[in-house]
RNA sequence: UGGGGUGUGGCCAAGCGGUAAGGCACUGGUUUUUGGUACCAGUAUUCAGGGGUUCGAAUCCCUUCACCCCAUCCA
């Protein structure tokens, strides 16, 4: 299951199965049948069908196809084939809005006679006049005075098919005011005489998402609907749909996270189209495409995708994912799965003078430390091609490949030497002639020649030529834009690649490591034993490449952002003259004066309290801090508590009764009870503890219990003294003095 | 500009008044016949900025700033 921390979205499932809110957990994975799925729609895959399965609930694989005009059975297969692979189960059914369309429609006609929604007969521009400006509210339609019976009789008419597309819509009737521009009167139902590919042309009207989608989760007994953050602002009517409604409890709640983004590449559908159409890839699944029918083409596995998925988390900032996320999950995945083999992409030959005829070298497909059987032969013979960039005339500092001087090991092989380098007419190095030690095969080295690497190798005559296709990110921005930030260079082609025989022979698995190259996969539908294709998934870690590189990658000094400070609005006559009098006459210090002149409420307040107990700064301290926040959620009416008893909780604090800790626990105590705080400090017995004598003992039990954090404090960490005191006053339920504490562990900790 | 959201290292992300989790990336080191893997170590005096409350603030209060979403008969 989960690792330590929750998201925010299992906190809540855990506090509804809790509350009783809930018995069962119901999500629902919703996507429109209009486009191909991508690693975003994975993310909510895991994140709904995850959900469900961690708290024994089931997920509901739901189109939510309600425009006709869109959608396509094509894409529904697509999706029902995404949620398989990524190993999901929907149970044995696929569920569709479409489906609702006859009780979605009654739904309408209650609403209807609730008068609470009406036909609205505007043209499309006048309604978008109509509804106003996020600045300016927006003026309701002359035809929302319909009578119920018209509004009924119209609506019937739609449905039948008596008018044209456009000539009359379903509203709800709530606010054409209303500060959410969603609330202004939605759309409940517009006329759309097309063929829907599953409803036919039964219905000539179908329901908007924000109609049809409350209800189908309503209908479905969903518990949780989850959603991205586009939606919050439609969170108002999806509860005033099934309020207004009056739908028996339990009913669903929605509630939103943030969709993925992955740099280097697009996530949208329109873009992703857009590339599709102008012929950019070479298809929905073109392996450089965020689409999980690209991943799968490409290599990706379905499990390193779930963890991608488990690994980025689930929160409410939008954020862009590094890839490098992304390509370490495949890495790790394949690491422990797949046989290595050796290929040769870009092939130098290499003619080993002393060596005659030809053996078959038996070699693991697994390295030491992956727990798999597996072995082949790999033919090896006086003429083999290894790859051109494990050899250099001229090495860099601390390259460990063949050079002039340095021999190398064949991996599962010899050691050789070079002996001359061959060249074309225009200097390009064609061949290497070179020897091997017969002492020095692997496994029964006694030739005691030390290598600082083992490369790989094909033996000419045996190996076999292979496509491979090598991609890289799809843009060359981080945050591309659209089609002039692609990538140039993000398909390489290489026909003449060399593998060794048993990978097309024996076909020991599709995927493979390429040893020292990195992980490729079988294309799935070029490859044919004629042709082999094979696709690169992601390249092994390089710590050599960043190395010969660091120039480029290492420097990158950020400048800080400057930040502007803006402008305060300045206080009127009244507020000036609270202020003066806050500062001057009371003492306050100016932050507290400034909150208390501004604010009416808390203003009123504190002088209320002030009447009954004379220490200004003491109770303009808790009224700023504690009853402002009380104030932010709920009318001076609403609250359980008084001014008198506020002014009562200073008193104590004043005296010193009690501390300021335990004056905060029973402010909490206050807002929710409305008790009084005298009362509760006799029940509870809070009287504060400030006898060092009586504190000391406590803390010598804390200094006893805890040596490691003693040595660390000792050691210079100081920030350590809040951990004793801490503890110290968790030790006796918040009474000790802090002060107290503070000075007596300072003291013992010197 | 009205409303709704969000700001924690290079990238994600925990934390909800008492020692700034974890992953990726990065940097060293050990192991290694993959410059892979694994393992060990290092990396935020500080949580968008500024004030305030408190013995103690990423967490509470005030304020400023930045970014995202909303004016489709799309979802």
């Amino acid at each position: 299951m989960m690792s330590e921390s929750k998201d925010f979205l299992r906190t809540i499932v855990e506090e509804d199965l809790k509350s009783g809110k809930n018995r069962e957990i119901i999500t629902r994975f919703p996507p429109e049948p209009n486009g191909f799925p991508h690693i975003g729609h994975a993310k909510s895959i895991c994140i709904n069908f995850g959900i469900a399965s961690d708290y024994q609930g089931h997920c509901n694989l739901r189109m939510d196809d309600t425009n006709p005009t869109k959608e396509d059975t094509k894409y529904v297969e697509a999706l029902k084939d995404a949620v398989q692979w990524l190993g999901f189960d929907w149970g044995n059914k696929v569920y569709f809005t479409s489906d609702y369309f006859p009780k979605i429609y009654d739904y309408a006609k209650e609403l209807i006679k609730m008068d609470k929604a009406y036909v609205d007969s505007l043209t499309e521009e006048e309604i978008r006049e109509y509804r106003g400006t996020v600045t300016e509210s927006g003026k309701r339609s002359k035809y929302a005075k319909r009578t119920i019976q018209e509004n009924l009789d119209l609506f019937e008419r739609m449905k039948k098919g008596e008018f044209k597309d456009g000539e009359h819509v379903l509203r709800a009737r709530i606010d054409m005011s209303a500060a959410n521009m969603k609330m202004r009167d939605p759309l409940l139902y517009r006329i759309r005489h097309a063929h829907h590919f599953r409803a036919g042309d039964e219905w000539s009207i179908y329901p908007m998402y924000d109609f049809a989608h409350c209800l189908s989760d309503y209908i479905e007994g969903i518990s949780h609907s989850i959603c991205t953050l586009e939606f919050e602002n439609n969170r108002d009517i999806y509860n005033w749909v099934l309020d207004t409604l009056g739908l028996e409890l339990p009913r669903p709640y929605q509630y939103e996270f943030a969709r993925l983004n992955i740099n280097y590449t697009v996530m949208s559908k329109r873009k992703l189209l857009e590339l599709v159409n102008s012929g950019q890839v070479s298809g929905w699944d073109d392996p450089r495409l965020p689409t999980l029918a690209g991943y799968r083409r490409r290599g990706y596995t379905p499990e390193s995708i779930v963890n991608f998925c488990d690994q980025i988390g689930i929160a409410k900032a939008n954020s862009m994912v590094d890839v490098s996320q992304l390509e370490f999950c495949i890495r790790d995945d394949l690491n422990k799965k797949v046989p290595r083999v050796l290929c040769v992409l870009d092939p130098l030959k290499v003619t080993i003078e002393n060596y005659e005829g030809s053996e078959e070298i038996d070699a693991s497909y697994y390295p030491h430390d992956v727990p798999k059987e597996g072995n082949r032969a790999i033919p090896f013979s006086r003429e083999i091609y290894i790859e051109s960039d494990d050899f250099m005339e001229n090495p860099p500092k601390g390259y460990y490949r063949l050079t002039l001087e340095q021999p190398v090991r064949l991996r599962h092989g010899y050691i050789i030497t070079c002996k001359e380098v061959i060249k074309d007419a225009d200097g390009n190095i064609i061949e290497i002639k070179a020897t091997y030690n017969p002492e020095s095969k692997s496994g029964s080295d006694s030739s005691g020649i030390k290598v600082k690497s083992a490369i790989q190798w094909v033996s000419a005559a045996a190996a076999k030529t292979i496509e491979v296709r090598l991609y890289d990110r799809l843009f060359k921005d981080e945050a591309p834009e659209g089609i002039e930030d692609i990538n140039p260079d993000s398909l390489q082609v290489i026909k003449n690649a060399l593998i060794e025989p048993a990978v097309i022979t024996e076909k020991p698995d599709e995927r493979f490591q390429f040893e020292r190259q990195g992980y490729f996969y079988a294309d799935p539908i070029d490859y044919t034993d004629e042709k082999p294709v094979f696709n690169k998934i992601v390249g092994l870690k390089d710590s050599w490449a960043k190395k010969t590189k660091a120039t480029e990658n290492a420097p990158k000094v950020q400048a800080k952002k400057v930040h502007i400070d803006g402008e305060v609005t300045a206080m009127n006559e009244a507020q000036k003259v609270l202020f003066d009098k806050y500062t001057g006459e009371f003492g306050l210090n100016s932050e507290v004066a400034n909150t208390l002149a501004r604010d009416e409420d808390l203003s009123s307040f504190y002088e209320a309290s002030l009447s009954v107990l004379n220490s200004p700064v003491g109770l303009a301290n808790i009224v700023t801090n504690e009853v402002a926040r009380e104030l932010k959620q709920m009318q001076v009416s609403e609250l359980k508590f008084t001014a008198k008893q506020i002014a009562e909780l200073v008193k104590m604090v004043d005296d010193e009764t009690i501390s300021n800790k335990i004056a905060k626990q029973l402010f909490e105590e206050m807002v929710k009870t409305g008790e009084n705080p005298t009362q509760i400090v006799e029940e509870k017995g809070l009287v504060q503890i400030s006898d060092p004598a009586k504190i000391e003992p406590i803390i010598d039990e804390i200094i006893a219990k805890n040596p490691d954090n003693v040595a660390k404090f000792k050691a210079g960490n100081t920030k350590l003294l809040g951990f004793f005191v801490g503890q110290a006053l968790k030790a006796t339920g918040g009474k000790a003095n802090p002060k107290v504490v503070n000075s007596l562990v300072a003291d013992k900790l010197k």
